[in-house]
DNA sequence: GTCGACTCGGGTAATTCGGGTC
DNA sequence: AATGTCCGAATTACCCGAGTCG
């Protein structure tokens, strides 16, 4: 919930979290006088937005990302559904603001929310939103694709809180074909997976068919996961994906298709042991296998 | 207390434990000025991890204990010269080996070689060996992607253990043209740049030329660095590339050039502040402009 | 009014401080 | 001169039942 006539103010647990110490510190701290802060009616702490920046200036906390435009850590008290997290989270990306990025995910992971969830109701969504801006020359590209690189990072951080997986857990791979670069989808699949306990890895974007069939044969994989974002060529797809579906066939890993490009028209072309346009999808499938625990 | 937003910090003691000296001594050394760091609420002293590395790097220190800094165990074990270190790079690289790639790196900056020395010297060769690889047929394509997610990843711990740049140091993005998918140069770019102090920030590959105008039109930036890593039709890239030339010199952007693709030919038909086939290039370019320090 | 998440306050264990000494 | 160890006081992190927030 957002805070229109006050300053934004902050619990101690948030910042607590931004400034990377404990909550019993930061009320030790208010107590102390150190830290001004106000109180609810119910005797809450409350610590305004220029006090908390003064402090992590006179501490040396080294703030990190510098186009911050005032709000370094979380901002609006309550961002605790997906939906307002998911429109914070657009307007970050539009700013360039990696740390506020980070925050958020990290946010929804700690309030529980799974990583299949997290992409399909919050990044994959913002992302949404920032194209229908720049359709109506609201957003520049140089937004989108530096917000990717970001989601990247952010992610890679994501990947550090799930736990590694056994090495004798079932191996899958991802993967984008020629002409695909979106690697979002692919590098969200293989956080998804790993979360599930698999040996996932995404293997990168624009793989010609014939070298996935030979990772395929190399790893070992029972699950082979595609993310088809853009197609050009449907002829031609549909020809060297039957192939590379038949050998996967062979060797027993199951074909997952994802994508906005795999419409309704193509998939009846086609065969795969299971389709989803969103992560929910993949992350039930591969639960569906029983591969796992 | 091992939270990683901010660059992560750490206790005296923690310090202590992963060079294998006293407490006292870390106490000492920060007191006498050798070991920046800052202080608590309450007095107590944080050591900010880029601190403890170039601590490390400058005074020859064994890092007995990466483990405690959250680095991955044995980096710094290995005594080795860049080009064994290039070797054993491709060779993780044709494994997959994540956990050697990182090492094989950290051990590198450890060994108080630069950012620019490492891109230049150890990861570019070592792409160049499994192109030539996969030229003979003893290479597959797969293991060229996933090579470059890994070092994707792997660029981004390096990152970790520099120094955040200061909020008034000058701006730098960089960014690849459409039609250019080769992310690994730009963000090399990237940490040579924030080496030197920079805020330098890679907007990510395939961007038309105009909203790269946009974005230096938005960020004010002092360098913007192209990486030309492939170039279908040289006849367009010159036309798009004169206007967006001109409009960073009006607007005082120095256009750094590199990449395979940016051959002699090409070169003299456009005009650029600098250009350099290599990372080192760039890191001297950027220094010669004098705005840091 | 219900309900889950958050915060309160206070208590305890572990860590760090600064100084002095070996 | 430099390092490692020991100490009481202060600081910080983690824990819990009761109350508050949204």
């Amino acid at each position: 919930m957002e805070r229109q006539s006050n300053p934004a103010a902050f619990s101690p647990k948030q910042v607590a979290r931004a400034i990377s110490v404990s909550e019993a510190s930061i009320k030790r701290w208010c107590d102390k006088g150190v830290l001004a802060f106000s109180r609810t009616a119910g005797g809450h702490r409350r610590i305004h937005l220029p006090v908390v920046l003064d402090f992590i200036r006179a501490n040396a906390f080294h703030l990190a990302q510098p186009e911050v435009l005032g709000l370094p850590a979380n901002v609006g008290s309550g961002s605790r559904t997906l939906a307002q997290a998911c429109r914070l989270y657009g307007q970050a990306l539009e700013q360039g603001d990696e740390a506020q990025c980070l925050q958020l995910v990290l946010d929804m992971r700690l309030a529980g929310h799974e990583v299949a969830v997290i992409g399909d109701q919050m990044i994959a969504p913002a992302f949404h939103a920032m194209g229908l801006l720049w359709e109506h020359g609201k957003a520049e590209i140089y937004q989108e694709r530096r917000g990717v690189e970001i989601t990247r990072h952010v992610l890679l951080r994501l990947k550090d809180t799930l736990a590694p997986p056994n090495v004798q857990a079932p191996v899958a791979i991802g993967a984008t074909l020629a002409n695909d670069r979106y690697t979002l989808p692919g590098q969200l699949g293989e956080l998804v997976l790993l979360e599930l306990g698999w040996q996932a890895r995404f293997m990168g974007t624009g793989l010609p068919a014939d070298t996935i069939a030979r990772a395929v044969q190399d790893l070992k994989p029972r699950i082979l996961w595609l993310s088809v974002s853009s197609l050009e060529d449907v002829e031609r797809f549909v020809g060297t994906y039957h192939q590379l579906y038949d050998y996967c066939l062979s060797q027993q890993c199951a074909v997952v298709l994802g994508g906005r490009a795999v419409t309704e028209s193509l998939r009846q072309q086609i065969q795969y042991a299971s389709f989803g346009d969103n992560l929910q999808h993949l992350r039930a499938f591969a639960q569906s296998l029983g591969l796992v625990r």
